[in-house]
DNA sequence: AACTAGATCAACCGCAATAGG
DNA sequence: CCCTATTGCGGTTGATCTAGT
């Protein structure tokens, strides 16, 4: 063995930068299931081609349920600065006094508002003399922190609480369902479904990671029941549920302590315009507001559905034009399948119809265990997947 | 409209700390 | 106690967004 430090990876192997939404659900999906012991091993575990302390991070920071979002408040804000001025930048000490909130988070915040507040306000509060002959930082604080409520809430923070604005899900029968990317869980009323703005943001590719955050900046994950409990997974095995679960096998039960895991965790990652657009038995939403010139498509509903067509912009065409990119298995698709699916059932577009809809039954590979993935689907697999990939079976259960 | 500078923040890197044999 | 593997931490980077010109 060379000298030095061995590399925690192989990082001509691995995937760097951004994660997707894919990646996301794949990690979000592996750690419910199995939790996360070895962080070394885990990427090989989940299907991902990432480092182990990527998903680390990723997981700490971005994905574990318990994580707050949105602005800092005022309250936060004085609690890390007087904190960073008795302990320093100890970020993991700091955060521990923040729940929901991540060391990587807090030290954003301090570099990028919190010291310049600090900076300003002691500009302000020192005698000029005194900013050149002490630079104490111990002393910054004794005369800074008092002003701190002149903090202002950010007055666009709506701005940025609408980046997470998603359009809620809820199965037909109220079953818990897990999250799938771009679009968010049965935590609210699917009234929201309604809401012009949340429609118009559907499918919104920010900047950042936000689909898996809703308006209120609070991580969806927090308000999943099956995340309170996994062990629902695996009773709605033992459900006549709704059609519309999607259903990945899961061959075999991987030893998160060993590296030579050969199982395959198998995630429906895909979103389904259909099911976000229309569930059976709920109104229509209303055609979206075209105040940012968005063209409206009205597009048919498919097979199955109560309603004739529904509405869909520009936008929403792209944001899923954008996230079907990332699915290497989809086929290309075109504005028109969208807006014709039934023209195109069971040649291109099988993919984006609901199985329930479709009427269509996928059968399941005997000695496999199913599990709901989501509670939307619209893989055909004989249509979209390769057939020597068997572990990737989706559909419907009955 | 095009360009630029500044702001933001997710993600990476390297080192330190810790665990386990 | 030593060595190695792994995790955790903090500094930094760089892609993207936003506001200003």
């Amino acid at each position: 063995m060379g000298r030095g430090r061995a590399p925690c990876c192989d990082k001509s192997r691995v995937t760097k930068g951004p994660w997707s939404p894919k990646e996301d659900l794949r990690l979000i999906s592996f750690i419910q299931k199995y939790g996360h012991e070895n962080w070394r091993a885990l990427p090989k575990q989940a299907g991902l081609l990432r480092c182990g302390k990527s998903c680390r991070l990723r997981w700490i920071n971005y994905l574990r349920p318990d994580l707050k979002r949105g602005n800092f408040t005022k309250e936060e804000e004085e609690t890390i600065i007087r904190l960073q001025q008795s302990i320093g930048n100890k970020w993991s000490r700091i955060a521990a006094h923040l729940p929901g909130r991540t060391d990587n988070e807090i030290k954003n915040v301090w570099n990028t508002h919190l010291k310049k507040k600090l900076t300003s306000r002691a500009a302000v509060s020192v005698p000029k003399e005194d900013q050149v002959t002490k630079e104490s930082p111990s002393s910054a604080i004794k005369f800074s922190f008092s002003s701190s409520a002149q903090v202002e809430s950010n007055p666009n923070n709506n701005q940025k609480n609408e980046k997470y604005s998603q359009i809620n899900l809820l199965p037909l029968d109220g079953s818990p369902t897990i999250l799938a990317p771009n679009i968010s869980t049965l935590a609210n009323p699917v009234t929201e479904l309604h809401d012009s703005e949340s429609f118009n943001n559907f499918g919104n590719t920010s900047q950042h990671n936000d689909h898996l955050f809703n308006s209120s900046g609070i991580n969806q994950l927090e308000q999943f029941t099956l995340w309170e409990d996994p062990n629902i997974l695996e009773s709605l095995l033992n459900t006549e549920e709704d059609p519309n679960w999607v259903l990945a096998p899961q061959n075999t039960q991987p030893d998160s302590t060993k590296d030579n895991f050969s199982g395959e965790l198998s995630v429906v990652s895909e979103f389904d315009l259909w099911s976000t657009l229309k569930i059976d038995g709920i109104p229509a939403p209303a055609k979206p507001d075209d105040k940012e010139g968005n063209k409206i498509h009205t597009v048919e509903a498919p097979m199955g559905m109560n309603t004739a067509h529904e509405y869909i912009t520009d936008k929403d065409i792209d944001s899923m034009f954008r996230y079907l990119e990332t699915e290497p298995r989809l086929p290309e698709i075109s504005v028109e399948m969208i807006e014709k699916p039934k023209q195109y059932q069971g040649v291109n577009l099988s993919h984006i119809i609901p199985a329930a809809a479709t009427g269509s039954a996928v059968n399941e590979t005997p000695g496999v265990d199913y599990f709901p993935v989501a509670s939307i689907s619209h893989l055909s697999l004989s249509k979209v997947l390769p057939e020597d990939q068997p572990t990737h079976l989706f559909g419907s259960k009955n």
